[in-house]
DNA sequence: TTTTGGAATTATGCATACAAATTTTCAGGC
DNA sequence: GCCTGAAAATTTGTATGCATAATTCCAAAA
C-alpha cells in the first residue's frame, strides 16, 4: 500500500472536543483562570471523562490551559511577561509571511486583501470598532494564507488565539486607531508593490504597536 | 489565596511519558512511519493506556506523530514538503533569536558561545562529524537561549526536535561543510559585533543552505 | 470570635472493561 | 494458483470504576 494516499478520515471526536473547548475559550465562555469543569463538561458534551481530558491535554501543551498536577485545569491567564515573549515572534512570523506572500501571492489574493482593507478603512471612519477588528483580523489571516506555508498559518493561529480576547479587549484610543490605521496603509502599499522586505519591517513595526496596546488594555483592565 | 504563588508540582507521569516517547523518536528507537506499538509500550513502561494515549495525543499536537482514526498512531514521516515549511519558519525563528541575543546577551554568553564554535572549528578540522554536528546544535541552542524568549525557545525545539534525525543523517560533503563552517565565522562575528541585523541576515542564510542539505540527504536516504 | 484539626466530600489520575472498527486468517470458488 | 469474502483475532475508542490527593465543612479549643 501507498501511504502518500491518505484514507478517508471522518473528524475524530477527540479533535471535535479540542476544537469545542478551544472555541469556549475564544469565545469567553471559559474565561483567564478559570477552572474547567469537568464534570459539567462531560455531560454538556454528552461525553465520558477520557476523551475530554486527552482534549485538556492537548489544549494545555498548546499553552491554552495550565494543568496543575491533581488539582485539574484552568485556563491560562495572559500574563505582561507572556504578551512580551508572544509579541516578538509573532512579529516575525508576520514579517516572514509578508516576505512570502510578496513572492508567493496572485492577484486574486491581492485584490481580496485590498477589498478587506478598504472595508476596514470604512469601519475605521465610522468608528465601528468590532467591525474593524474582524477586518483586521482577517486581512493579517489573508497575508498569512498568502504565505502558502501551512506550519506557519498553524503557528500564528496559535499565538493569534491566545491573545485574541485581549487584542479586542483593548480599548483602542482614537490616536492609536488612527495610527494602526496608517500602519495598514503603509501595510497594503507594500503588498500592491510586493516589496517583501518592506512589508516584513511594516508588519513588524505594526505588531509592536499593537503589543503595547494590548500590554494596556491588560494593565487596565 | 494568590495565584501568583505557583505550587510546588512533582512531575507528572503524563508529562514524563510524553518526554519518554519523544526521547525514544529522537534517538531513532520510534523510526518514521513506524506504527507506535501502544500494547508494547505500556508494558515496557509498566501503565496502562489511559495514560499512554494520553501523550500520544499530544505528541500529534506537535506534529511528531500523525494520528489515525481508528488505526492508530505513527511517527510522522518527514516529506520534502515539511521541510519546505519548516526550513524559512525555523530561519525566521533563529533570526528573531539572534536579534535579541545581540541586545541581551551577557558577555559570559558570549564567551560561552565562543568558547563552543572554536570547538566545533576544532572537530571540523579534525573531521569529527558527530562532534561537530552536536557542537552545531549546541551553538544555534545558546543563541536561543541568550535571546531570553522561552515561547521562541520552545517553538523552535519543537521544530529542530522534527528534523533533528534527518539533520544528522545529512551526508555533508566537505564542500558544504566548509561552507557552513565559513558561516558560523560569520555568524560568530555577527555575534560579537553584537550587529543584530546582520546576525538575523547571516542565519537565516546560514538555515537556507541547512535546508538544502537536509532535502538532499531525505531525497539520497 | 478566630483558629485549628480532622472527618466527609469532591475531584483527579490511572487502570480496567467493553463496544466498535480494523486487520488477519483461512476456507471456498473461479 | 489467485482472488473473494466471511469469521476470528487484534486494535482502537470510549466509558466506567477505584485509589489517592485535594478541598470543604464543621466542631472543638484558645
Amino acid at each position: 500500500m501507498d501511504d502518500t494516499h491518505v484514507p478517508i478520515t471522518r473528524p475524530s471526536l477527540h479533535d471535535t472536543i479540542v476544537n469545542r473547548i478551544r472555541a469556549m475559550i475564544y469565545d469567553g465562555d471559559l474565561k483567564p483562570g478559570d477552572k474547567v469543569p469537568e464534570r459539567a463538561l462531560c455531560e454538556s458534551l454528552g461525553i465520558s471523562r477520557t476523551p475530554l481530558r486527552e482534549a485538556l491535554k492537548v489544549l494545555a501543551s498548546e499553552g491554552l490551559l495550565d494543568l496543575l498536577p491533581n488539582r485539574g485545569a484552568r485556563v491560562a491567564r495572559l500574563t505582561p511577561e507572556a504578551v512580551d515573549e508572544m509579541f516578538p515572534v509573532m512579529g516575525a512570523l508576520e514579517a516572514l509571511a509578508g516576505e512570502l506572500a510578496c513572492q508567493r501571492m496572485t492577484d486574486a489574493d491581492l485584490f481580496g486583501i485590498k477589498a478587506l482593507h478598504y472595508q476596514m478603512a470604512m469601519h475605521h471612519a465610522r468608528g465601528e470598532r468590532a467591525e474593524y477588528f474582524a477586518l483586521n483580523q482577517k486581512i493579517h489571516e489573508r497575508i498569512m494564507a498568502a504565505a502558502g506555508n501551512g506550519l506557519l498559518v498553524g503557528l500564528y493561529e496559535g499565538l493569534a488565539g491566545r491573545i485574541r480576547r485581549a487584542r479586542y479587549a483593548a480599548n483602542i484610543t482614537p490616536e492609536r486607531w488612527a495610527e494602526a490605521m496608517a500602519e495598514h496603509n503603509e501595510i497594503l502599499a507594500a503588498l500592491e508593490a510586493r516589496d517583501g522586505a518592506r512589508l516584513a519591517q511594516q508588519l513588524k513595526d505594526h505588531l509592536k504597536n499593537k503589543c503595547q496596546a494590548v500590554k494596556e488594555a491588560l494593565a487596565a483592565g
